[in-house]
Formats: structure tokens, sequence, C-alpha cells
DNA sequence: AACAGAGTTGACCATATGGTCATATCGGCA
DNA sequence: TGCCGATATGACCATATGGTCAACTCTGTT
């Protein structure tokens, strides 16, 4: 078979790992336009040709880390129901996008370059799929407001103000590093961050906090993921 | 004197303006790398020879908008005691902030820009003068807490929380036109994003909102400073 | 050993890049 | 009128850009 070669990849796929992880930093802090093939290839530690060998072009290079970033995105975006306690979903709401953040921060910023510039790759898929899912979740939340589990704040600025508060770990890490002072976020860091945002989210719509059961079994569904 | 040219300005302090205003529209979609001199003389209206006549070099373009930027921020930033009242600091806090984000959309994406990048050009102004305005934030919230005017949350995190939320609405404001179905946000939508912010970020410390006679102070402020 | 297909890479191309410079025009003033 | 500094801009340069291509090596199969 294959030779002895990192943990059983064929040449291909493992080249293509490299690559679109290097690709992925580089987009990440340059942008779609300031990126090059030449940063993304000694990124990679490979000749500019064999990156292009592999990805046929820069664009394709772009899209196809679009694509995994939101695949990864919509793999976060579960379902729910107007039954449904509105604290659980609401903390499991702000926990999975707090993961998704921490676990592919480079994806994160690479989204943020691509909305930065007008979102010209992403339209379709933020005018489509992603609007439903808001409006739908945005439904849900309206009744729980009519029957009182919670404030009657408008729901897409609710929806808004989640992604942002946990989309700026990734996006402005290079700033909160700077001012507390430190080379990394920890683990321990995104827990408390974690908590300090359901406290104050689910607190500031009038929502009550989740039963200890069922946070316990987030805060170990998170460090299950994480220690891999 | 001079000719008859727009509002009383000289020729050179004219062609400034023009080129600072082209060239924050593009290096806050295109980050620095992925702006080029040629795209921003376009953008003003001039030749590529003219603009480098003016500004010298696209770095110093680039710094010069920076630190216009960072003039706007600290403008912002006003001095504040412990013996403030805790609501009327934290919503002064977020309609400064998100007025200096209604008002420099673009500054704010340039500095999402350069921040994204690992903030090459601002290390010195975020490890110096901003840590410390934190720092001394982040004492006095610490001193509310223990008077019981505020919940015990972490002042680092909720001055990030708070600049997250309001920074976002320039950085997606793409993000958020597409799935909000519009074509731009007008005064409306920013007032009750405001006032939709205040309202979960107060409760959610445990903060008593300040007075009406202070809130209204806040609007007519907010509106006066809209109407230029 | 011979072959085939995947992988590898330097040379090359047309175009775009940031920046310089010589030259030309402008507006006011003597 | 002639002069002068500020303004304007096309021509130009060295380098970098995304992408192509032909030649090469490697690996597994017959």
């Amino acid at each position: 078979m294959t030779s002895m070669n990192s943990p059983e990849l064929g040449t291909r796929a493992r080249n293509e790992s490299v690559i679109l992880e290097a690709a992925e930093r580089v987009f990440a802090s340059h942008g779609y336009r300031g990126a090059s093939v030449q940063a993304i290839a000694e990124a990679a530690g490979l000749p500019k040709s064999n990156v292009l060998y592999y990805v046929g072009s820069k664009r394709k290079l772009y899209v196809a880390l679009l694509e995994r970033m939101m695949a990864r995105w919509n793999a976060m975006l579960d379902d729910i129901g107007e039954d449904d306690d509105p604290g659980e979903v609401l903390e499991g709401f702000i926990r999975s996008k707090m993961r998704l953040t921490r676990q592919h921060p480079q994806g994160s910023r690479l989204f943020a370059a691509e909305v930065l510039q007008g979102a010209p790759f992403l339209q379709e898929y933020l005018h489509g799929e992603l609007r439903e899912w808001v409006r739908s979740r945005a439904r849900v939340f309206e009744r729980w407001a009519e029957k009182g589990l919670m404030d009657p704040v408008d729901p897409v600025w609710l929806i808004f103000l989640i992604w942002s508060a946990t989309q700026h770990y990734a996006d402005f890490e290079a700033q909160i590093l700077s001012i507390t002072d430190q080379g990394a976020l920890g683990e321990s860091d995104y827990r408390a961050i974690t908590d300090f945002l359901c406290h104050v989210i689910l607190k500031g719509c009038g929502v009550r906090p989740p039963s200890d059961i069922d946070s316990k079994r987030h805060f170990q569904d998170i460090q299950g993921k994480e220690l891999t």
C-alpha cells in the first residue's frame, strides 16, 4: 500500500490538508486580495507550482475554505421549537458558537475578512439559508416573549449580539491579548468568558437559566470535544 | 485669495480629504496588503501619481488613517470615578461606542482589518494607552461590584462585550443587511439597537438603569450630533 | 525492465504593484 | 509681463502577481 506517511493519508489528502490550513491563516489575516499564492505556498512549505497543482487556482482555494467554514457553521445550528426551554436553548446557542470560535479561530477570521469586504462570495448563503435560519429562530423567540418566558426584545438583535460577542474572541484576538497582556487565551479563559456571556445575556433578556444538570451536560460536552 | 472652490478649503486640504475618505473605504474592505494605490486613486477620482504626491506612500497613508481613527477613539473615552452612577456610565459607554460606529463605519472596519492581521501597526497603542484605560475602568467596576451596585462580573470581559456588540454593526454590516433584507441601517434601527444593548447589558450585569432625565439627555446628545 | 499515472518543480508570461522623476500647468504677485 | 512655488500627471522602473507548461521523478503494476 502507501508508504509510511503521516496517519494513513494519501499524498493528495495530506498535501491538500496542509495547503488548506496554511491558506486559511493567510486569507484570514490578509483577506482575499491581500493573500498571495506565494505567501500561502511558503506557509505550507511547498513550491507555488505545487500549491496550484493541487488547488487549481487562488479563487477555488478561497471558495473551498469558505465552504468548509460554512459547513462547520451549519453543523452547529440545530433546530428548536417553541416548547423548548429558552434558557437551555440560549445557553446552548452561546456555548456552541463559542466552541466554533475556539476550535476554528482562523476560519472565524476568514469569515470576518470575507464579510468586511462586503461578502461577495457569501451573498447567496447569507441571504438564503442563514436568513431563513434567523427568521425561524426569531419566530420562536417572539412566542417565548408572548408567553412571558423572556423580555420582549427584538430576536434578530439578540442573535446578532450572541454572534458578535463570541466572534469577537477570534477576530480581535490580537487586541485582547495585547490588552490583557497574555500570549494566548487558555481553556480556563474560554470557560470563564462563556459563563460570563451566558450570565449576562440570559439575565439581560429575562430568561431563567437552565437547571444545573443541564449546564453540567453542556460543560462536559465542551470538555469532551476540546480534549482531542 | 483662492478661487471659488468647495467650502473654503485650499487645494491641498481638499484633495487630502478626498484621498483619505477614498483610502479609508479601500483599506477597510481589502486590508493593508489587499488595497492598491491604483484602486484608492480611482476611488478618489485622481491619477495615482497625484495621490502619491499628496500622501507620500501607501504606508504613510495607512498610518495617517489609523491615527485619525485612534484620535476619534480617544475623544470618546471620557473619565469615570467610583462615585459615578454605574448605570449612567455603562449606558453612556454603550451609546458613545455605538455613535462612533455609526458615524465612522469605514474607520471601524479599518480598525477591524488592522486587528485581524495581528495589529502590526497598533501594537504600541493597544498595549500602552488602551490597556491602561481598560485597567483603570476595570478597577472602578470592581469597586462597584464590592459595593453591590452591580454583579461581580469580570470587568474586562464586560468591556469587550460592549466593544464587540457595537463594533459588529460596522464590521458585519454586509451580513446584517443580507439577513434583515435591507439596503441600509437607518437612524431608527440604530436607536432600537442601542436601546436593546443598553437594556440587555445593564440588566445582565445587575446594574440599575439611570433615571429618565439622564437617558433623555443622552438621547438628545445623540440626536444633536447626528443631524449634522 | 517497461509502462502509466500521480506528484513535483523551475522557467516563463502577461499584467499589476509601489514608487520615482522629469516635465507641464496653475495661481498669485512683482 | 516674467517669475515662483504649488499642483498635476504620463512615462518609466524593479519587483511581485496569478497562472501555464514542459520536463522531471516517484511509485506501484505488469
